[in-house]
DNA sequence: GTACAATCGGAACCAGAGTTCCGGTTCCGG
DNA sequence: CCGGAACCGGAACTCTGGTTCCGATTGTAC
């Protein structure tokens, strides 16, 4: 028998550095993506991060697992609006919120807006991980109950009509805003819109 | 004085190959962008066609030229749907019909809404050629005036949601017509949506 | 039929962006 | 403090895909 203390732990705790140098990466990464879209140059966020793309890639073993990290990330943030979407007591109001304020969030990172038009191999998993299309079924189907919103809405249409406006963002003069409300009245019941109007 | 009939006429007349060749070049490049997008290559393009890319590129000289040459070509058709709208008497009838046949057109060419939703500056002089913006805003004010369409809608704000339905072509499970319907309805006036209910 | 200019084909070239590699540096346990 | 494993930086490499070049070919005027 060996003695115990002799059994290093497997998991080697990371230096220092290390973390540090991953956390600054991970956020120049967000920064420049947000902005510049996927094609944001490895280069460039090494240069934001101050680090040199060896060490990006330390972290990072290629371009797409650091996007599909940021992506992760990003739906955690959805789902955290899921969540307090469904804390709302008024079920229209709540289904409504949570489509706005989903729709901000896309606004603000043209990255996420990519992986959702056209990256379904990493969305999917991420929007797997956290549970999105159940806290999305539980908002809509409150919100169909409740007779806010059409009867014909379907759980997935929700996240293709995000992927519809992520679309629109680039455009000149893109009132993203504008285009929510459309999608919304359209989705509303008609009982909903007429009572709207009132 | 020279001889008049020295003069040769300046527009030298095409080889008879080169045209064939041409036409053969665009038709290629048309198959192949509507099913891979503007990322289909050059090497493809011209094996589909059955000449070598130095042909391609005697014609277009650079492939963001091509990619030119079909978008306006795409939004020659989009014209036609517009005129054929215009030619139908009820106004709602036809703003519907002109904002289905368009989606359908888009759906069929991957390139043409990678161009709407991602080269502004290819596309607005393609749509300006054609004279695009005025008879979306014809179609559009009629079904307004008409009643048939919300008050509030401009005519930019087409377009742009045609960018969006072009986003939704890819995803695993997109039924389209769904979103297109939705989107109509956010479009239509409360008027005109509860009279489509009874 | 001939000559010559336009056209063709596709190998070679080039640029951009992701990725690798390794000598130098830094953290951390003893 | 010291030794060495982990980590860093960034020059160099690679792979991809657009573009160029030029000898061979072909259409057309005479």
């Amino acid at each position: 028998m060996t003695p115990p203390e002799t059994i290093t732990p497997p998991v080697r705790v990371q230096r220092a550095d290390a973390r540090r140098n991953r956390e600054l990466v991970i956020r120049a990464a967000r920064k420049r993506m947000a902005r510049e879209g996927l094609e944001a140059q490895m280069e460039d966020i090494a240069r934001d991060a101050g680090v040199g793309v060896g060490t990006v890639y330390r972290h990072f073993s290629t371009k797409d697992e650091l996007i599909e990290a940021l992506a992760f990330d990003r739906f955690e943030r959805l789902r955290d609006v899921a969540h307090a979407a469904l804390d709302i007591d008024d079920p229209g109001a709540a289904f409504e919120t949570f489509i706005r304020e989903s729709a901000r969030i896309q606004t603000e990172d043209r990255a996420l807006s990519q992986v959702l038009t056209s990256r379904p191999e990493v969305m999917q998993p991420a929007a797997e991980s956290v549970g999105m299309l159940d806290l999305v079924a539980k908002v809509l189907g409150r919100a169909q109950r409740a007779g806010a919103v059409r009867r014909d809405a379907r759980p997935e249409d929700i996240p293709m009509l995000m992927c519809a406006l992520a679309g629109t963002f680039k455009g000149p003069f893109a009132s993203t805003d504008r285009y929510v409300g459309i999608i919304l009245d359209g989705l509303r019941s008609p009982d909903a819109r007429r009572a709207r109007l009132t």
